[in-house]
DNA sequence: GCATAAACCGTCAGCTCTGATTGTTTTTGG
DNA sequence: CCAAAAACAATCAGAGCTGACGGTTTATGC
């Protein structure tokens, strides 16, 4: 579509460098989360993603030279894809009327029961075991986590102690929620106990 | 201390079979548990094992035929270990004048605060993807929470499922709070917030 | 005591995973 | 159009891990 340079007529479309690699690396990092989902961390060998990705050997080594590496970068691709997400997102639901506290946490248990949090979990307990890693993540959840702060500030208005110590509460509540899952996958149980946290977080930040 | 069958005097003290195995499969089972700890599950390896057990390799083999096998039963060790435990110490402490409610939810960060439940949450996400783990350390996870629940309600004198859910998201606030720990390592903090669920647990319970 | 079985030992073959290497194609800059 | 660089391909050697095997020692039952 763009003709870059050379003369009048492109007779087929060159794809860049730069857009091939993107493209490429994008490819191998969504296939090893969704390894890591699949298969779990020590399932996730290079050849394993290799094949998901459907790359070679070669360009796989020339994109990441060792596995760790790649599950570096995997985390790094995380935190550009959950970046500033949630404070828009939430911004929305709200705007369409939702009850603030109520869809905050709604949204966060969305986000902790998507699939994708198992990589998160994955990494994370990998993570403990390997400082390269864990410098990376820890990244990650600080990031995510101030998103999440900015976010509900933005929403109540509350920048003090409580209000952070609460939502902190939340999230803590939220992933061991979250790991029970790998035990009983009863969706309404959860629902339920969700529901409750509501009205815990309103006592926290001393509504009523 | 017991002769059994042969004639008058025992020599020396042969140690019988039964205990030896129950040695040696210990030794081993300790040394995996210790290996998640400080190594993690891909880490724990079946050589890392036997190394810090200071077993040979042909004995190893002996009494868990595979890893799979060594793990498994390392989490039925895990089980038997920590099994009726809680009910009993609880008791006690309460006995020695400690505040039902603190005391309870003290002796539980304590529990996932230990060293050893890093071994637990190895297991559980390798659980994940692993259906033979995961039954067994589903067992494990039901004992305990069971042991807990009747420690609880031995000392509150409540069986109503409001009081039985009120400990389960106890249970879930500490797990995730225990994650934690992976990147943070601030003890204080993490008693603060201890301290503070405290409070939310009373409001739980209905009691001011 | 003695045969048997269980606990224990050390080595080895086979497999898988990793990362290195060499070669080929495609894009870029001039 | 051409040289250089980047992306891609395929094969391979080395290392580590697992589980098998044959052999040795120690306890047990008769």
């Amino acid at each position: 579509m763009k003709n870059t340079g050379t003369g009048a007529a492109s007779k087929r479309a060159r794809v860049p460098q730069a857009e091939r690699r993107r493209i490429t690396r994008t490819k191998l990092l969504d296939a090893t989360i969704e390894s890591l989902i699949e298969k779990g961390y020590p399932g996730t060998t290079t050849v394993e993603v290799g094949e998901r990705a459907g790359m070679s050997r070669g360009a796989q080594l020339h994109h990441f030279p060792s596995r760790a590496d790649l599950l570096i970068a995997a985390t790094e691709h995380l935190t550009r894809e959950r970046g500033k997400e949630f404070e828009v997102e939430i911004k929305a639901r709200i705007a369409e009327g939702g009850e603030p506290i109520d869809t905050m946490v709604d949204m966060l248990w969305e986000m902790f029961s998507d699939p994708l949090y198992w990589a998160v979990i994955e990494l994370m307990v990998a993570a403990r075991t390997d400082a390269d890693l864990r410098e990376k993540l820890e990244r990650f959840e600080r990031g995510l986590g101030l998103s999440i702060q900015k976010g509900f500030q933005g929403l109540v208005g509350r920048t003090d102690r409580d209000a952070k110590i609460a939502i902190e509460m939340t999230l803590y509540f939220m992933r061991g929620l979250a790991m029970e899952r790998i035990f009983r996958q009863n969706d309404s149980h959860y629902k339920g106990l969700v529901n409750r946290w509501k009205t815990q977080l309103r006592m926290l930040l001393g509504d009523s």
